[in-house]
DNA sequence: GTCTATACAAAGATAGAC
DNA sequence: GTCTATCTTTGTATAGAC
């Protein structure tokens, strides 16, 4: 690993746990044992080094999700494994008990981040409605979920509901809380 | 209105545009044309300031949540403006633009923020789920509302919906976004 | 690629005059 | 209650040596 990428890990954790506006160049460089000028040799500024872990998070979560897809061939319990593989990152990250979603984090102080930021985290967030719409859309097309609501909608629910779920989560320090919401969202797509 | 007033109403309005990391003493001080020491005299330190905030908010929120309490006397119609009644603050903020729930805002940079305003965030929570794991029980009783699951998990789901909707429509900048949401969650309640 | 040195502004806070 | 003045620390960033 090199340091960019060590530099990369240890901001994504200070945003999910901190905010963005929350650390500082100092935090990261006193961790790894080095100067803050180091740093800005691979990210000249702070909103390039925010750019970065959100691009890298945004292509690490499209690739797990992918994996959903390969698994989500047909068939009922094929939809239910490709729901599961979505929601595997949202549960890790409850489980921390100190992190939630970045994109959460930073929409939480999105009016006063750069443009670029504002822009991916929007993306992030469509991104996983227009998935959870397709997913639910086939699921019932299988019948493997039963819904009350267009698939569009349901999954918008769906998103919002877990993204505040994780944040609550963390509030209440509670992760028996965000156990229970995922098994009530499960129960409420169940035929 | 007191400059003690003002300068809560403008921390709040920052907190919940660009978070409690996102803004200054000078940045208040520049709007009201005062200088930060003059906020010192009322706020010695920020976290007070904070504090203020958000006592303040929750002070607000309980009073308005009571007068629903007030209209929710008996009956199905009752019941349907009692949760009219709560969600009035919730689509006014979603209205902005520009701004999220106080307590979702303070909630995204916890780990960051003082032990007494954490607190303040979780007994926030635990209110508005409380609160709506009653109402929804009494409107199950009355005949008002219809529930697939418990009150108090059905109260929870609701809850982070509602803020976790509040987070991404304001990134999207789709307020449409949030009234689709509340149609959404009135109909799933609807017998 | 990392360091030292440095700049320069911003942030949080205090003392004391008016 | 607000001001001026001051202080200290932090945050972001750059230049140039090693």
């Amino acid at each position: 690993m090199s340091t960019a990428d060590d530099i990369l890990d240890l901001a994504q954790d200070y945003i999910q746990t901190r905010g963005y506006n929350g650390f500082s160049y100092k935090d990261i460089a006193a961790k790894l044992g080095i100067k803050t000028s180091s740093i800005h040799y691979h990210f000249a500024k702070k909103s390039d080094l925010g750019c970065a872990v959100i691009r890298r998070y945004i292509t690490d979560f499209e690739r797990h999700v992918r994996q959903a897809e390969e698994k989500e061939q047909q068939g009922p319990e094929a939809a239910w494994q490709a729901l599961d593989q979505y929601l595997g990152p949202f549960i890790e990250t409850a489980h921390t008990g100190t992190k939630i979603c970045l994109c959460m984090a930073l929409g939480g102080e999105i009016m006063s981040l750069p443009s670029e930021i504002r822009a991916e985290v929007g993306a992030f967030f469509s991104f996983n409605e227009e998935w959870l719409s397709q997913i639910l859309h086939k699921g019932k097309e299988s019948g493997a979920f039963q819904l009350n609501d267009h698939p569009e909608h349901k999954a918008r629910i769906f998103f919002s509901t877990l993204e505040g779920a994780l944040l609550i989560t963390r509030a209440k320090q509670d992760e028996k809380y965000f156990k229970r919401i995922i098994h009530s969202l499960k129960q409420d797509l169940a035929p």
